[in-house]
DNA sequence: TGCCAGGGCGCCG
DNA sequence: CGGCGCCATGGC
């Protein structure tokens, strides 16, 4: 069931019996770096920030969602694919939990419950985990803000202010306004090391024939032949990885966040660890099944949360 | 001051 | 192809 009034002139979408989703979980697990919590909201949870080209805001109160500023014709085109409720987590659970008999993996399930895998824009995805390399979130994040407002598009955020449209925000910057930017444009924001590979995503992208706001722009498409199931994941991958600065690592939390490869299996120094105390040595990510990715997700904000505890338990 | 942050590259054996 | 130093920056 659904119903949209104005708020100050902004559309607000609301959605009844809306099970499972946690928003505070899915916008906190380190795949999306663009949200924050919104500070005195009238929502039990209240996350505002800019994805698909656009300023919104995510609420929920119980089994009730709001999204600020989205019509039903956004949540049909945007929204309901981005926050996965399209897909049917208590079956994606199942699967996974049917491949493995691991009691780590079970807890993670568990602990992870309500995270949905966001489907962002697949250019936003790509440069976003260029950046996060050798990194940490916050500094990810002043990066990717810093490089929307000094590259990107300026949004209206007119009746947002409540909505995290209290100050200016900025669309994330197109490949052409990066190419135009140059290598020394993008080192100025203090990008470091990472200034020619985002150089090199952008003309890489250009030179591939991916549209600029990322989204798929037709059967030949770059984003469409990366998504499509004519490709695995692995060859996606390998295609991606033709760009200089994106490894196995950008490569998989890509098509894992951006291309809707929920196979794809990112491993990072945490799923090291977490393979390692386990499942050990002969440890496969398509041992997981067709949704390795999603429990990847379970499996890094499971042992984030436990911090390194040692729990040598399986 | 050194170490680390959701890596990847270039080089070396 | 496995290991290792390096790459910019900022927070602790």
């Amino acid at each position: 069931m659904t119903g949209t009034d104005m708020r100050a002139g902004v559309p607000l979408l609301r959605l009844e019996g809306v099970r499972g989703l946690q928003l505070d979980k899915t916008f906190d697990c380190g795949q999306c770096f663009r949200f924050e919590p919104v500070a005195g909201s009238r929502h039990e949870v209240e996350l505002a920030g800019v994805a698909h080209g656009r300023l919104v805001s995510f609420a929920q109160d119980g089994d009730t969602l709001y999204i600020y500023n989205a019509t039903e014709r956004d949540y049909d085109a945007i929204w309901r694919q981005y926050l996965g409720l399209d897909r049917d987590y208590e079956a994606i659970n199942a699967n996974i939990l049917s491949r493995s008999s691991s009691r780590a993996l079970a807890a993670a399930v568990q602990h992870g419950s309500g995270i949905r895998i966001l489907r962002q824009q697949p250019w936003e995805t790509v440069c976003s985990f260029i950046i996060s390399q050798n990194n940490n979130i916050p500094r990810i994040k002043r990066l990717i803000s810093a490089l929307s407002e000094r590259y990107g598009e300026p949004l209206d955020t007119r009746g947002m202010e409540q909505h995290g449209g209290e100050r200016p925000i900025f669309a994330f910057p197109t490949p052409e306004a990066l190419y135009a930017a140059g290598v020394d444009g993008i080192f100025e924001l203090r990008t470091g090391f990472r200034a020619k590979y985002i150089y090199d995503a952008a003309r890489w992208w250009l030179e591939a024939g991916g549209t600029s706001d990322g989204m798929p722009d037709g059967a030949l498409g770059l984003v469409a032949r990366l998504s499509s199931p004519e490709l695995t994941t692995a060859e996606a991958a390998e295609i991606l990885e033709q760009i200089h600065g994106v490894g196995p690592k950008v490569a998989a939390c890509s098509l894992l966040f951006g291309f809707g490869r929920l196979d794809a299996f990112p491993v990072d120094v945490w799923i090291r660890r977490v393979i390692a105390r386990y499942f050990g040595e002969g440890f496969s990510p398509s041992g997981l099944g067709p949704y390795a990715g999603v429990a990847q997700q379970y499996l890094f904000y499971y042992e984030r949360y436990l911090g390194g505890e040692s729990s040598g338990e399986r």
